[in-house]
DNA sequence: TTTTAAATTAACCATATAGTTAAACCGAAA
DNA sequence: TTTCGGTTTAACTATATGGTTAATTTAAAA
């Protein structure tokens, strides 16, 4: 046969990341993620038991998108400033190669607190260790008295913050033009490292 | 009649914000909102004809909680760096006085983003004008080179962020106590403040 | 070619849900 | 006391939706 030669349980993958992307799980339909990937309804059953398992299975995926990249960066054994560039470049990166994921995570943990906790893949002292490695190099640097947790929670939220609030920022900012919002992000890069090492500097 | 004395149609704005700031438009139900408004389904319908119409009442409330503060202060004709300050200090304020409500409205946003035309109370060239003005200020205040939109999005970035990513923040970073996330928020007023000051200051 | 198990579908079911309707209630005006 | 308009309710409707079932198709093994 020709053309359509993915497997189907991959095509229905596609399609519900798509729609409980954009919907979220309680606007989406299962008619709709069956219809976009092309198959009978009762297939995505036949895959995946529930609409429960079906968006849990694309939540997974989205979750696992953006943490394991902060920890690896985090943990490279380079000079923290640099690790800063470097942070701030690959998560707008990865941000830009999935804009809604972002917002998309964040809601449905916000909906479903209590979900965290099968989805953290670190311990407690990976994470003790990263925090107290972390403030241990501010101090070598001899940037200015910052807690680990506040310089990264401020790291992650200028990253992200831009696109979660897209709708309501390229409205009131950039005259609704998408083209001046992408400019906007790209100049970010370099803007907010800049904003977060002088921050970070003493004088 | 004893006790309950409000007018329905505020029991029914209470009971409905409750419920769609928990559970968005379309996880709500007509019916919980009726049960915790303490009144029959149908006179839900007798006050907001629909489900829309009800939404829409808590959402333009919800938004208004927000919008006009941020433009009351930046345009207040104070020196730059005590406006960051008492900006960083309100915003943080008012959304802790309403922690939910950022990540309601920005998700409703997300959902339909067209829906910010008609909520939008300041003209382009309100916004043109607070912009070149605070761009004007950077300067005189001999600050570092900024755009006012990066530094207005850093700003707001930074109050907002914590509560919306608190489900994920407050597990990994606070081993998921409520107190250690509180003050974390709490020393964060004067801490981003410095921050910012920081960034925007020339070594 | 026949058999068999997996894949796929059309038709169906049970239920939840937004919205409607007609009747009852209630307090004030006449 | 009666009337009347606004308020409230119980009961109902139409429909959308997640999920099921039994039958059909497909493709590979025997």
């Amino acid at each position: 046969m020709s053309g359509n030669e993915k497997n189907t349980e991959q095509l229905i993958l596609d399609a519900a990341r798509k729609v409980f992307v954009e919907k979220d799980f309680d606007g989406a339909r299962m008619q709709e993620i069956a219809d976009i990937a092309g198959i009978n309804k009762a297939l995505l059953h036949y895959y995946y038991r529930s609409k429960d398992q079906l968006f849990e299975a694309v939540f997974r995926e989205s979750f696992n998108t953006f943490s394991p990249r902060i920890f690896e960066i985090m943990s490279s054994p380079i000079e923290l400033s640099q690790k800063i560039k470097l942070f701030i470049d690959s998560y707008i990166d990865i941000i830009l190669e999935n804009p809604h994921i972002p917002a998309f995570v964040l809601h449905e943990l916000n909906r479903n607190p209590a979900r965290i906790k099968d989805l953290l893949p670190f311990t407690e002292k990976t994470i003790g260790g990263l925090l107290s490695a972390l403030s241990q190099e501010i101090k070598s640097a001899g940037f200015v008295e910052i807690s680990p947790e506040q310089l990264m929670i401020n790291m992650i939220g200028l990253c992200i913050f831009p696109f979660i609030g897209r709708p309501i920022i390229q409205p009131i900012l950039f005259g609704n033009d998408d083209d001046r919002f992408d400019e906007f992000i790209q100049s970010r890069k370099t803007e907010v490292t800049k904003f977060i090492l002088n921050a970070l500097t003493k004088k």
